[in-house]
DNA sequence: TCACCTTGGTGAACGTCGTTTACTTATCTA
DNA sequence: TAGATAAGTAAACGACGTTCACCAAGGTGA
């Protein structure tokens, strides 16, 4: 077994940013964790991800875990992190202007949020479901920035519109509303008119709601297949925004 | 197999339904600790509730909670059942025609939802929020009445309204939603056109992620006080419904 | 080359959890 | 008054997240 001689060691006197070996064995190590945990979280749900099964798996004991993650909580935390920036990357796709004119592109985006969504109930409950005690995004942390990546993907979406063609607005709204809509907006980066901001609140939502009562079962029993009413929701929604007609 | 308190012997010769001695005190201890089991929901929220925890403040231990309940997942249902009951008083008393007309009493029941979930964040938590593995409500048992008579609630309302004035509705939705919305509108008790059972599930979807997102926290960084966006948001409903002007 | 320090791992232990089992005590019934 | 039944306890089991002391490599500077 002949080791190739040519890229052991980094010369770069220099360098800021390439990593050392322990620094690339060390990231392999907790993207394992990472996909493990994540396995876990597909097989078993948010409440049972176990940081001994997960080590386990791994061939390693619990403990060595807290050499890569404070606790139990912060894995989870990560994972979030990571499945916000999947699910903007997904959305993100589907509201590419390659994707058509913007019916199209909107009517993607929201169908992709429900794919992804009915694809991975586990991930999706992890996301958007009950708030677990310790895995909140708090206000700074990497979690933070990738959450605002996926609201901004419909944001900007929305911001385009208005550009565009403006869509219907309620004439007036709720003074008390004005500064807290505007404050969203800059959350989320976009800008927007608050009576707009209002309409893309009031269409979020419409979506959220229909997606999660669709994961979480709560109209299951009757409806085996939801995607009929959802489709039927969504296009109420676009109807609203004046988007009434179909055109990809 | 859920134990429900107090129906093992039935010693009654003659009577039908006089409770014996040990009959009252177990249903006192029945209540007693699902009294407890609240403050803890209360206190710490769903996975708060600890068996042990709760036995410690009742001067019991943990191992006597089983002689009144099968285990830690059938007292969350026990809850859970109760919880359905106490939200379709608040619905019910919100919807009675004492109330007002039809326009008052549906605004009226749709801020008595979102009031009790605002202030029961763990109840509704436990109730809305992620389904909890052993806990969802089954097809039989006292769970599944409970819940039924909450929906059938607002139900009510919309088969009431649609009896004096038809609201408008979608000209023809999906044929392949036909049975499933007629079996819908069984499940919860109510005898509604395909259509207009359409509309009702449209504005329960808007009502419940309105109301979930809030109460989730999802836009609480931005929006300290959401009830302004739950006013634009229900005003939205009504007037989708043809129910513009207040009238109380 | 050798000593040193850092990194990443282990095994044992702590406290808590839900749950089961065997046993005891109180209460109601015949 | 004797026996059945209901309701409680103490002890134990296995699993959990977490901490601690310890150890074995890998990288580093004299």
């Amino acid at each position: 077994m002949t080791i190739t001689p040519s890229t052991l060691t980094e010369p770069s006197a220099a360098g800021q940013a390439l990593p050392t070996r322990r620094e690339r064995v060390r990231a392999q190590t907790v993207e394992d964790i990472k996909t493990t945990a994540r396995q876990h979280l597909v097989a078993h749900g948010p409440t049972g991800i176990q940081l001994r099964a997960v080590a386990r798996d791994l061939g390693m004991t619990a403990p060595a875990l807290y050499r890569y993650f404070d606790s139990h909580e912060a894995l989870l935390a990560s994972l979030v992190g990571d499945l916000y920036s999947e699910l903007a990357d997904v959305i993100e796709a589907a509201a590419a202007p390659s994707q058509g004119d913007l019916h199209a592109r909107l009517l993607g985006s929201a169908r992709a949020f429900r794919r992804w969504s009915v694809d991975h109930p586990a991930e999706f409950t992890l996301l958007f479901g009950s708030p677990i005690p310790g895995v909140g995004v708090d206000e700074d942390g990497p979690e933070h920035a990738q959450a605002r990546r996926f609201g901004q993907a419909f944001g900007a979406l929305f911001a385009e519109m208005w550009e565009r063609e403006p869509f219907p607005v309620p004439e007036h709204i709720d003074p008390a509303m004005h500064a807290h809509l505007l404050d969203y907006a800059d959350h989320i980066g976009i800008t927007l008119p608050p009576a707009a901001i209002a309409v893309f609140l009031s269409c979020w939502v419409r979506l959220y709601g229909a997606v999660t009562m669709e994961v979480f079962g709560h109209v299951s029993f009757a409806l085996a297949d939801a995607e009929p009413l959802f489709e039927h929701e969504v296009a109420g929604l676009m109807a609203s925004l004046g988007l009434g007609s179909p055109t990809a």
